[in-house]
DNA sequence: CCTTTTGCGTACCGTACGGTACGGTTCTGC
DNA sequence: GCAGAACCGTACCGTACGGTACGCAAAAGG
């Protein structure tokens, strides 16, 4: 066992199979469909083979989070000169992607996972979840920030803090909405819009136009 | 059975010790720690009497819920005239009390257990929860900000966006990484501190003194 | 005083889960 | 071609849950 740098278990094609099986049947059921026997039927394995591979079922759950954070991969092309206006839009797209995939089906599925087995002291699922799931997407915005700030167009003492006031903007209480059963947004764009607007206002350096604060019209 | 206005089912003397016990076992152990046979033991009461009562399982959660959302009630004085600094500590303190809801065992608890069963279709405890646990203390903000404006000390166009401006500077994603096990912040006054300077830099009509937004010492 | 209701304690039932064991089959390495 | 491992399908075990039934004590009511 080696340190933990970045050393995925990396599972055989036929154990990503059997994962992918298991994320369906949690999308689908939640938690009470993710049974052992139910997924061994709907990936024609045998229990044995889940146990011999997985060790037991939080092994499974743990398993299948690793296996859904290596799928998601996040490109970082940072080469580019930023401008104001770049740097807006790079912040309007990690937006709208950290929007995109708070809402995903898999990503709430094993959120309410996660979150339904954090009673309890032996619980590592969350600190898993939020390492593995999280920290591709915490790397790709601190960047950002961090680039913003050194092109000179960004200000502030903290960037940890001011990356958590970016997504307080973009996210406010709509995850938590979202993990109890409420339908999303219908407008990511105009979320991530406005969010980054008032975010340039609080830590940019340049004036902004504050059109997108909240002088549009209708709702 | 009437509309659904403010009716509150108001249990018996007896049911609200019952809905106690349940609330403690959930706290202390989660949901599987929140059995009929387990409930019943621990109140003193017979199985029968939980399922005369409440119904079934899920009328037993929904009860917890109402019984714990009755408990919190929230002082709604709003006669004093704003002032910019009245109206900054009326926000500080809404700030520091929804952190502190938000990081209350029973509300966590509670949170879990509605996000871990929100993923099958009947499941109206999330619906539930944000209503009655949610209502209270949105009324509250909705109420301050809308007297901030009608006071001139603030501006926006749409009072919901700005208070989910608030709420999303305040909380940020603490709520989730609490529901995910972590633990909560060290100093919840700063946090709110820092929240409500943010808020009153983007919505505030008077030049905020930018003091607590990031130019201060240590992190 | 007697009756009715309420509720406690316990026993019970069906079910379904996590985990294990076993026989048979396919794949792999030599 | 053959031995051994990997693996599938199924059966099995112990347990624990949700929900129901029953017997009996205590309170409510007349």
């Amino acid at each position: 066992m080696r340190a933990d740098t970045t050393d995925m278990p990396e599972f055989s094609p036929r154990q990503n199979a059997v994962l992918e099986q298991a994320l369906r049947l949690l999308v689908e059921g939640g938690e009470k469909a993710l049974t052992t026997s139910g997924l061994a039927r709907a990936a024609n394995c045998s229990k044995e083979s889940l146990y011999k591979w997985f060790g037991d079922r939080e092994g499974l759950l743990a398993a299948m989070i690793a296996h859904q954070a290596a799928k998601v991969r996040t490109f970082e092309r940072s080469g580019e000169r930023l401008t104001a206006d770049l740097l807006r839009d790079h912040l309007e797209l990690f937006a709208r992607d950290l929007l995109e995939v708070l809402a995903g089906d898999v990503s709430l599925a094993l959120n309410r996972l996660a979150i339904g087995q954090a009673n309890r002291e032996g619980s590592k699922l969350g600190k898993l979840l939020l390492e593995h799931g999280r920290r591709q997407i915490d790397r790709r915005a601190m960047a950002l920030i961090d680039q913003g700030k050194r092109a000179g167009l960004l200000r502030f003492d903290n960037a940890d803090a001011a990356y958590h006031t970016l997504y307080g903007l973009v996210v406010s209480d709509l995850h938590v909405r979202m993990l109890l059963g409420e339908p999303g947004l219908k407008d990511n764009a105009r979320q991530a819009e406005k969010a980054v607007a008032a975010f340039l206002t609080l830590h940019g350096t340049q004036k902004q136009s504050a059109d997108a604060l909240g002088v549009s019209a209708g709702r």
